[in-house]
DNA sequence: CGGGATCCGTAAAGATACTG
DNA sequence: CAGTATCTTTACGGATCCCG
């Protein structure tokens, strides 16, 4: 008769890691804290979690009392985090700069994920900072990457940013060519890409200005302020 | 192929999570933390941790940089949180206070573990306070526990604190009786002791001065001071 | 006795398919 | 879109044993 759940402690540690210390578990706070509210919109910040997984976590968390889900009328049920959820943050984050700072040689080839990487740069544009009234397309190669996920499209209109990755057919402003493994550097904060640049492991073709609005857009991960 | 390790993501909380939010390693840390070197020590403090899986977690953290295996010449081995291990302690340290505070009312009946609070109640004894120069043994009965644990002596002695679940044989200076409830209640500071004798849920036998010089000798959990 | 290793049954997580 | 259902693989719990 295993008893798999519990550690059998009134120790608050203990009692905090039965919940949050699960597999994934920390991973679902992070995108609920980042705003994801959809159960796909979340997926999508967790490709290798499996649905069902997903599903039964929410509930977890749920009865846990660290989570709400609010289910409109229709198909419009949504994830919230509640108090006790919002006073995770600190904690996600402390994680976050601490992994930053000690596991980042402990990246693995799998860990380089291109559609992770394209949707946190899409997630973090500055698009205020992007020419207004005009269509601005931005076409990003990764070399290294699956070439399933190796090209992207970043349409930017009107202040929307759409994230493809199929030629939507616009001409493109600006291209964006770099290696993957540079390009996680550059997000992660561990290279600068004047840096990168130099390297000759990121280069631009298009309008200079262009590029350099586009530099300038780009806001580094939360984490990125973390001694290397 | 289950890739069952790695989360596949280059953000530092994942990476993070892939050592730190692994089933038991959060009490794990938190035994080295509080000062537990040797093996069968930890294990003291992780009691429903099977041998094997301690070993495997402590060569895991080895293994991430967290821990130093200083394996003296003899079998005085030790286990020592490296700087990036003792970098996680404002991480533990944190998720002690949010569980104090938001996963109290979780407590299960076997998270009422008395041989676990003996253990903190005698780390934490500050023998200064106790009358010096003579032995000074204090019985303490802890109704609702098994059998088994119910009957504790602390003896102290020039300065040295002996937990024994035998009676020493000595002569009792201070009888502690206490529901094993109400003596976790005080200890996590959920509940004064004066709220607690006043209940009736916890009394002392013997010499007032002594009870009271015990009184002042006890600190409280770390986690006392959490919001309730 | 400290510090493990080994083996086996169960419970949790992954893969894949399917549904309202 | 938002999940279930089912099957397989892996990790964990428990007991036992080992070795200096």
């Amino acid at each position: 008769m295993a008893a798999r759940k519990g550690y059998g402690q009134f120790c608050p540690v203990a009692k905090a890691a039965e919940i949050f210390a699960e597999r994934w578990t920390p991973l679902v706070l992070r995108e609920l804290i980042v705003g994801s509210q959809r159960f796909n919109e979340l997926r999508r910040g967790l490709p290798l979690m499996s649905s069902a997984l997903l599903s039964q976590r929410l509930k977890e968390l749920e009865y846990a009392g660290i989570v709400e889900h609010r289910s409109g009328a229709r198909k419009n049920a949504e994830y919230h985090l509640t108090e006790a959820g919002q006073e995770l943050r600190p904690i996600i984050e402390a994680l976050g700069f601490w992994g930053a700072r000690w596991m980042r040689s402990r990246l693995t080839n799998e860990d380089y994920d291109p559609s992770l990487l394209m949707w946190d740069i899409r997630r973090n544009l500055d698009v205020q900072r992007l020419p207004e009234g005009q269509r601005t397309v931005i076409e990003i190669n990764l070399h290294g990457a699956e070439p399933a996920v190796r090209r992207w499209w970043l349409v930017v209109d009107a202040g929307e940013v759409d994230l493809c990755m199929k030629d939507p057919g616009y001409e493109v402003s600006l291209r964006l060519s770099a290696e993957l493994r540079a390009m996680v550097d550059v997000w992660t904060g561990r290279q600068s890409m004047d840096a990168a640049m130099r390297a000759g492991k990121l280069t631009f073709e298009g309008s200079r200005t262009l590029a350099s609005s586009f530099r300038k857009c780009l806001k580094l991960s939360p984490f990125a302020r973390a001694a290397s």
